[in-house]
DNA sequence: CTCCTAATTGCAAATGGTTTCCATTTCCAA
DNA sequence: TTGGAAATGGAAACCATTTGCAATTAGGAG
């Protein structure tokens, strides 16, 4: 049963306790829409989507939610130029496979990579732990974009 | 004469020629902001500066400009997550030091780092040769951003 | 199981960075 | 020098996100 632990309690309950966070109806929906997706989405595709769940969930919910999420490392927040912001979930039960995106600047389009993820994050470990050391910075994320002419934006000129 | 080609005529001109764009005073203005601040700077700073320099020049102009800026690939925008876009030229007639941040998700303060780019530069080549054949994406730039907590902020709890 | 209180929520209004409208001015090729 | 397209400024519009506040709810204490 992909995603739950025993007892039904979905896998990130544990985590939302350690940091003081109630274990609400509106949360539950959001984490369930973010986890059933797999990219992308804006806070108005989560409420839209939220809302045919239970129409008594608010804007104001879903962009606290998502606020409490990206503090916590549960969600990534991500902005490709489009004028809003776009979530993704992290990390899940099973692993969510890491990946990077490329994003078209004329459409916006994005799209996920993982060739040399691998070799991505070898650098990216070894330079964290030199900057950590050299400006004392505790670093806990990192973000990697290509950006360019998708196939269609770039033949159609 | 750094920042200067034979007969005065700074280094971009050409390339807004190239563009089909005109050179105004207004433009001159904001690019010589750019190239004389090392960083980061955010479209009303760059309208407090440019005003005290001319009057007449507009919030818009700014806007306007930078946006044809980005699109030449003259200047790059960021977003460090305070909700105002970021600008910083990226590149000059005497080349500047290509350098990714480092951003603290709690005071927003921003670090440049140049240590590791070279490697983190030539692993990005072959992925984006690599990316380019395999999505047909015309990669135009990368980016590279890490977050955490600063020194301050992460003493100060 | 019931209570109590701080955390959470929804709605509406406020915010604030960025964009658009449009009449006027400016650049620059011919 | 001149015509017309490009650029500009000021004000209004936009619109994603945040905030104020009163009502509701989660969940530990008893």
């Amino acid at each position: 049963m992909p995603g739950r632990h025993r007892k039904g309690q979905a896998w990130w309950h544990g985590r939302f306790r350690g940091y003081g966070y109630k274990i609400t109806a509106g949360r539950e929906i959001i984490l369930g829409i973010l986890a059933r997706s797999e990219k992308h989405l804006s806070a108005e595709e989560i409420y839209i989507t939220a809302h045919t769940i239970n129409p008594a969930i608010g804007m104001t919910t879903i962009y606290r939610t998502l606020d409490i999420l990206s503090k916590m490392r549960l969600v990534n927040k991500f902005d490709f130029g489009d004028g809003r912001a776009r979530y993704e979930l992290s990390e899940g039960p099973k692993g969510i496979r890491h990946h990077h995106h490329l994003v078209c600047t004329s459409c916006n389009r994005v799209i996920d990579y993982t060739d040399f993820v691998d070799e991505e994050v070898g650098l990216l470990t070894r330079t964290e732990k030199s900057l950590t050391g050299k400006y004392n910075f505790k670093i806990s994320h990192h973000l990697i974009q290509f950006y360019g002419l998708c196939e269609n934006c770039h033949n159609e000129k």
